[in-house]
DNA sequence: TCGTTATATTCGATATATGGCATATAATAG
DNA sequence: CTATTATATGCCATATATCGAATATAACGA
């Protein structure tokens, strides 16, 4: 079950905040494309996500080699919202700019194949 | 002005929700009926209110040798927002409720007195 | 099978946070 | 002034988080 330290606890890192940002922007990514937009050390995107994961707030769905990220469907909607007003509140940053930006230039983006 | 990597760094840690849910309950409580309510060492309750105070989630107040903590009046909406939905989802948990007691159960709170 | 791509994990070093205890400061009363 | 109460801070030990680099795993195609 949802636990709230490890909630506040994910919330409290910049670059996991970066990455929830682009996921909830985008509905669901898949790890490269994170680690596209972010431009940070592939091994560092994947920890950050896992703590996010853990703390109950990312699912993940495998195809082929690929793991898309989207928010959990069980998500307490307390928790929902607090992440509707974080996104609200820190959006208009350079940082969520400029990953947003790096990620729509991306080429070959696997959440654009048509399968 | 309002830092967001404080803001959330404030709300990570147990013993500073527990503060902020009080003094979200009562309106403005000074560092003793903290100190009462959580039953902690004072330093720790000095130091936590410290954190959040330097985060700008909290106002100071001071009235002889008390000081009063509350909600900081130009906090963000989006932020405050986060407070409420914060206080909605975790006030049901044991430790604040027993705070919540304790507080109950103190003689003598400076709040309560008519100066 | 081997090689390639995508993702996750381990390890060890370093940074940051937290805690306890003692002490400092500040305001007030006597 | 001194004593007392309320609050804050300094110092040091310890716990926890973060990082980079290397490596492991997993899925797939040739």
């Amino acid at each position: 079950m949802f636990n709230e330290y490890l909630f506040f606890e994910a919330l409290s890192d910049e670059t996991r905040r970066r990455l929830l940002l682009l996921i909830m922007k985008q509905g669901e990514l898949c790890v490269c494309e994170l680690f596209f937009a972010l431009n940070l050390p592939q091994p560092k995107i994947s920890r950050h996500l896992a703590v996010i994961r853990e703390a109950g707030i990312l699912a993940t769905r495998k195809e082929g080699t690929w793991v898309f990220y989207r928010l959990h469907p069980q998500l307490p909607l307390w928790a929902a919202k607090i992440l509707e007003m974080m996104a609200q509140g820190i959006e208009h940053g350079n940082i969520y700019h400029q990953d947003a930006k790096r990620l729509g230039a991306m080429e070959n983006r696997p959440s654009k194949c048509d399968i």
